[in-house]
DNA sequence: AATAATTGTGTTAAAAAATAACACCAAGGA
DNA sequence: TCCTTGGTGTTATTTTTTAACACAATTATT
């Protein structure tokens, strides 16, 4: 594919739309024919709708749906997607890893190309997402779905957990705070987290600096527990400091 | 809402777009301002994208997308709607049902309202449709995902539904002969399919005529195991016969 | 009940966007 | 070399969208 079209795609993920009169801001000295065809090749492609004056991400489009049913609304996305491309240095072809669910770990699973990997999630949505990778092995955890967080849980997802290895776990986090550690909204999933990094080799938490300073009900890990701590750089330097006390592994 | 949305909202529904003309010669006594003004609200509302002369349903959309990853191109799509629809009588409020895979279930799925449900499937595309409802809890079986269908397997998903009851099951088939009845592709979601008729109290089974004559390799049922068939009057009156002769509760 | 405010609607003119048609140029193959 | 192919830019034309206003019909307020 073409350099032009392939970030023609790439804003189109990012900002889940592109209007035409952008794109022409975005290449001065193309003529607005040409990135008309590119976005109808796009269009051919699958991955995006054309709309008046330019073309949206279906992807973008089903979250942005999915959210209207669960109840968060997803904040932050750019540092969402720096995060989850950090994140990516820690894959390794062919290990077993485990996707949490969440935004930011959605964004991780986007970026998933063809690595050969065993997948295992809580997330039906994150799942579905890395089906599309043709050479992932995906396993779902069963159990109850959750509305707020589109997650799986329940004593048969923790059964599950219990018969598979974990080389790397890949969790989100609802707040963090020094004093109570990693925290989340819900016991059910605070037991899947905790069973999650407790069978893992290496734990990696990817965390948008909004929720630093946060505390939700249940703890489900303390800095010690995780191996690395992917974040952006809106994070406040008092907070780093605080957190590179105890720990030099922090990603930002 | 107005009538004249629904309809609107129905049409979408169905043909996954509608174009301004078309809707024009739905309402020929509205002018195509007002039917404009009625998409603009759609999409307001959510479920639609405007695109150039008119707009598209983003499930539809999203539909379209999965069947890019997973093999199957939908066809028939109005059949299954019809059989989706007929299949709703079989609901009733509060009970526990049991979801299929495929994509005629995934009708019966967008068409479930608010009904207090207790909702077990081995599907997560159709977990995620049926978590809308607001008032049904989603159970998910666990195990591996397979790109063919979408649908979960394995040795967990069978020990899940070991330990839950279902009341009715509505079940998908790849195919269906009188010498081997009910038949899918895959050994695997055979067992499953296997064990939730074994412990559902009553089995429906929603079939587009297509599928009828067709053989898969792996046999789940024969016409004796499921309480009623649901399909289209595409079916040739010698096959309904053949079904009929041995069983009085077919649909069409 | 009378009045006012709101909402939906249709009509028109103007603006914006999409398309079709054609010419051009560069790269690759016969 | 010449021919084909694919991508590109330009222009004129058509289609679609928007904005503005006028007019009911409905609902709320006095």
């Amino acid at each position: 594919m073409k350099e032009r079209m392939q970030i023609i795609k790439q804003y189109l993920q990012e900002n889940g739309e592109a209007k035409l009169v952008d794109l022409e801001k975005l290449f001065p000295n193309i003529s607005s024919m040409t990135l008309r065809r590119d976005l109808k090749r796009l269009e051919e492609f699958g991955d995006v709708v054309l709309t008046k004056g330019g073309a949206k991400s279906i992807s973008h489009l089903s979250r942005i749906k999915e959210e209207l049913y669960s109840k968060r609304l997803v904040e932050n996305t750019s540092e969402k997607n720096l995060i989850a491309k950090k994140a990516l240095e820690f894959l390794e072809e062919g290990r077993s890893i485990f996707l949490d669910s969440g935004t930011t770990i959605m964004y991780l699973a986007q970026l998933l190309e063809k690595q050969k990997l065993f997948i295992t999630t809580s997330a039906p949505n994150i799942a579905l997402e890395c089906v599309k990778n043709p050479n992932a092995t995906i396993n779902l955890v069963g159990g109850e779905l959750s509305r707020d967080n589109l997650s799986l849980s329940g004593i048969n997802a923790l059964d599950f957990l219990n018969n598979i290895n974990i080389d790397t776990a890949f969790i989100a986090t609802s707040g963090f705070t020094i004093k109570n550690g990693f925290t989340c909204g819900n016991y059910q999933e605070a037991e899947i987290k905790k069973k999650v990094i407790a069978k893992a080799s290496k734990v990696i938490v990817l965390m948008d600096s909004s929720k630093f300073g946060k505390s939700m009900p249940f703890t489900f890990a303390t800095l010690d527990d995780v191996h690395h701590l992917i974040t952006d750089d809106n994070i406040t330097s008092e907070a780093k400091n605080k957190i590179n006390l105890k720990k030099q592994n922090i990603l930002m």
